[in-house]
DNA sequence: ACATTGAGCTTACAGCTGTACGCCAATTTA
DNA sequence: TAAATTGGCGTACAGCTGTAAGCTCAATGT
């Protein structure tokens, strides 16, 4: 095998640890390099041929989660051509996401209000791609314009990100009506931003 | 000083270091219970005669941020008698108590989503009163039936904190844009949230 | 064929952590 | 007044942490 192969080889090895440690029970920062370390079968010192830092490392983790979600967008949108109905599909796809990839979804859940201000950042980064890009569908769906669009688009990820929050720690049994719940808000959401923005225009 | 004042008096000092210590660099989980010792000005043996561990103080700080919050309502609903508007004064309210507590703030959104279950379940349980408050108004004003208001107001608590969140990291003069924004999304809410259900009477 | 590179290792150290143990001294109780 | 209680302290220890220094040795470059 060749060097750089092997190199990007222990490099997944240190990452798939990482994520494999993170749990309801233990967030990114209370992980330790040796603990990576450990886990990935190399030694301590070894991690800094790959990270200069844990904090290195952790950006990492959250641009790959970043990747996970765009992928999870990818398909929230093959289902949405063939469904039809944008709120439902996107809250489900998402609620799918969640408890598929726990770990991943609760490094972003934490991160997001975390004690680094790059990993905040990172994860706002993140988020915001995922509610443009269902502000595009508003506005196709709605024609409405895109400052309304996009402010609903993010009341909506919002909603539906708390929602797998809560899903974390909820019985599965109790998954359906937490998605429908959340379906009602968003079909509120929307009818109120329609409404709404007409009546001001009407007004105006 | 009574034995049982001068206890009381350190334990408050206990209480006053975590709480003093906590930043936007520092969350709870990142304090040892040496620096909170050192920080209330005790032995770090002395901890335990207050304490069991670092997990009853986080308790009791979350509970004492419960109690604030409880104080933010009521002056919410002083505001909101004399002044009227649910919303646009329920959101200003909230804005002035993240600026102004925003340590404990911070606490109360991190740990939301933390490593402790138990902190979990108590954060949650201090939200679940300050959306059962807000659900009592929504009741009031729009006379709608108790699920639907309930499942509104959490709605519209998920969305002002997670304003709140985003006001930490978010330089001082946009904190008015963050209101108004965050205001109109609630108002997009309620207007949904009333319209909706009236449609979905007529259609059964 | 030889020199260079670099991933991974072992060893080592200083600094931090939680907490067990036992003492002191002042308040409280009998 | 004597005894009991208890908040606070100092000491001590084992266990963890990040990381510096230097070695090995196989893949690579010339």
């Amino acid at each position: 095998m060749s060097r750089a192969q092997q190199k990007e080889r222990t490099r997944k090895a240190i990452i798939e640890a990482a994520f494999s440690q993170l749990s309801a029970d233990k967030s990114f920062a209370s992980l330790s390099l040796r603990e990576v370390a450990r886990e990935a079968g190399i030694a301590p010192t070894s991690f800094y041929r790959h990270f200069a830092d844990m904090d290195e490392l952790g950006l990492t983790l959250v641009d790959e989660a970043g990747l996970m979600l765009r992928q999870l967008m990818r398909q929230a949108r093959q289902r949405i051509e063939k469904n039809g109905s944008v709120i439902s599909t996107s809250v489900e796809t998402f609620m799918e996401f969640v408890t598929g990839n726990s770990n991943v979804f609760r490094l972003l859940l934490r991160e997001r209000s975390g004690t680094s201000a790059a990993f905040r950042a990172a994860v706002a980064r993140e988020i915001q791609h995922f509610s443009a890009e269902l502000a595009h569908y508003l506005r196709k769906e709605t024609a409405c314009p895109d400052e309304l669009a996009q402010l609903q688009a993010e009341a909506m990820v919002t909603l539906v990100f708390h929602t797998g929050a809560d899903a974390l720690d909820a019985p599965p049994d109790q998954f359906a009506s937490l998605t429908n719940r959340t379906i009602t808000q968003l079909r509120w959401m929307a009818h109120g931003a329609a409404s709404y923005g007409r009546s001001k225009i009407v007004k105006a």
